[in-house]
DNA sequence: ATTCGAATGTAGCGAGTGCTACACTTGTAG
DNA sequence: CTACAAGTGTAGCACTCGCTACATTCGAAT
């Protein structure tokens, strides 16, 4: 039982369960140990999260090259229509969920959480330059683009608002740049 | 101390410390009461967070009709714009403290951070369509374009990718409808 | 003046929190 | 075989959590 074999029984609980109220005891519960292994292999709970994010967001990247079409989109819009569609399927629901947990934690002040969110936006922002239209006149501002209005609307849908976002993509610019 | 010289008390305490991890005893101490006269006047704690939730948001209705320039926006882009400039100021921050909580709550399926979230909505979208430009076509759907990108640019922002929220509300579609 | 209910203070319960002390069993190097 | 460090189980500390029991005070209606 070292860091590497606790640490993916240890995210798939945070993923079930959420981050920002997950405590030492459920957590060894979960990977099969005690809250007093975790602070002996990890030193501390917070180091244990750190550990714990960087892990996720290693998980997030295999997760969008493995769930995502290898084609390029024909506009911005179909880009992020692509997104917001892959993002939906149930298997990105856990990430969604430790997402916004992640955004909270940035906003109170949190910085183990900005490290790890910077890292995901990065990993989102190559991955939207890489399937935008090849024709595209400027892919970084084209990513960037896509990926507020991305993450807009997946915090519509996580508030209930989903029909929001839909529209709103629709509405999106449509020429294929 | 009713429920109501209660409330702006209570609220001013979450909007500085947010509403993930507001417990009874620190809300009490901060509205000059005890934990024990909270539950007396609310019921219990779920009760409370749900009053607390319903007078944010009136607050939030409040300081959007107070703090925005009364003109329409020239285009959907500057409208998206302005509300990014607005919510960016510091009299919002606490706000944005708290509606953060809150997706993560929704997305933890808390039933009362939804119905929070969408009152939240509703008064930004009637808002939003109050202030695009006259001459916008379909008005409802720009207003939802304009939420989407408002609603991803505070996401980035709050994860300290406001760079990209910039260059993506930027790079939005700019005609004037 | 008495009665009654609303309002409030004090104390505490059982559960959960991060973390530690201490003892014990291993696996391994000398 | 011995010595030593890595690993692990048990128990517990001091704390916070939401909530309750009990007793009291206070003001208004009868």
């Amino acid at each position: 039982m070292s860091r590497e074999t606790l640490l993916p029984l240890l995210a798939a609980h945070v993923m079930a369960h959420g981050l920002a109220d997950a405590s030492l005891r459920p957590l060894a519960r979960a990977a099969g140990t005690s809250d007093r292994m975790l602070i002996y292999h990890f030193g501390n709970k917070d180091a244990l999260v750190a550990a714990l994010l960087d892990y996720l967001v290693a998980r997030f990247a295999d997760a969008l090259d493995s769930a995502f079409p290898q084609a390029r989109s024909a506009s911005r819009r179909a880009c992020a229509e692509t997104v917001y569609a892959v993002t939906g399927q149930p298997a990105f629901a856990p990430f969604l969920r430790v997402w916004w947990d992640i955004v909270a934690g940035c906003s109170a002040g949190n910085a183990a959480y900005l490290a790890a969110a910077g890292g995901m936006m990065e990993v989102l922002l190559e991955w939207v330059v890489d399937h935008l239209p090849a024709s595209d006149p400027d892919p970084a501002a084209g990513a960037r683009a896509v990926l507020t209005a991305i993450e807009g609307a997946q915090a519509l849908r996580a508030v209930g608002r989903g029909d929001i976002a839909e529209a709103g993509l629709a509405a999106l610019e449509g020429r294929p740049a």
